[in-house]
DNA sequence: CATTATTTAATTGTGCACAACTATTAATTG
DNA sequence: CAATTAATAGTTGTGCACAATTAAATAATG
């Protein structure tokens, strides 16, 4: 019966993870709209902003997303006139990706979105940097888990069928 | 040029918050794939365990999903056999969501789900709690935030430019 | 009671996510 | 150096998310 408890929706980490990185972007809906990006390809202008010319690859390693989410938002942001999509000459499996002028142009009317953004989450400087701390944690956590070495497999089953190696 | 601090990919909490929920739906999906179902389907599994009958509209309040969503989704999860959609017979613009016997049933064999994640989550209880409250915290205030009597608006902008009513 | 406004679900269209697969190029190895 | 293996993007197909619109039913109002 107690086990019950565990199944309650309000008491799912991962569903108020889902909730508010939903509703965040929300937030940033509006604020991004004027300037005709979503909340995907903000992040992608902020790889980029840090460090132009990166290869489809080294975006996905740094967003966490593989080819089938990119190469289709790419292509969108290149229609928009924000990047350029280019094939590189040393190594032509790859394709970097460049700003454009107006790709560049676009990070000054950037600068308030995370101030703002900021304001509206209504946290303080402390409490911003200790929440994000604890979910990169749980991040690198999750991340570096491997399933090969699962303690968790017998967590939840009776103590005798547990394997031990 | 400090400014330039504030758009650094690696100090936004929103792409911290993005990554590990779709981190911890990734760690999610091969045990629900057993169970045949996907992260969106279990949430709704979790309400109707804890309240079978629900109508599309009080599952959206509770997931913060719109009917754009759901619609499809519970038509699939309808025709895998899990629920069952039917009309109100006092309310004809509603549809209430019943859980099939196949439905019911599922539940003994999401029991191991939770604790199973946990483990994965390398979490202790506490840590588990204290992130679960700042997340609900930020949530609450992110959603009852009013665009109308927006004290960020001019938050970035220049002092002399800030409008006092 | 007829009209208007509100509530509820469904529909349509766009943009992610991600698994599975293909094609091309580069690196490795016998 | 030829054959194999690995790395990199692209393609295809499914399932969300969500804005905008539509349609139907109910509630509110003059």
């Amino acid at each position: 019966m107690g086990n019950d408890e565990f199944l309650k929706l309000d008491n799912q980490l991962c569903f108020v993870l889902y909730a508010c990185s939903r509703g965040l972007i929300r937030t940033y809906r509006p604020l991004l709209a004027d300037l005709d990006i979503t909340y995907p390809q903000y992040l992608v202008m902020l790889v980029l902003w840090e460090q132009d010319g990166v290869s489809v690859k080294a975006l996905g390693d740094r967003l966490f997303l593989d080819s089938g989410t990119l190469t289709p938002l790419l292509k969108r942001m290149a229609s928009s006139g924000l990047i350029a999509r280019k094939r590189s000459a040393t190594d032509e499996r790859r394709v970097n990706i460049f700003l454009t002028a107006k790709g560049k142009a676009l990070k000054q009317r950037a600068y308030a979105v995370p101030q703002t953004l900021l304001c509206h989450s209504g946290l303080t400087a402390e409490a911003f940097m200790g929440l994000k701390s604890d979910l990169e944690s749980l991040l690198a956590r999750i991340r570096t888990f491997d399933p090969e070495k699962d303690v968790c497999a017998g967590v939840s089953a009776a103590p005798s069928s547990r394997k031990q190696s």
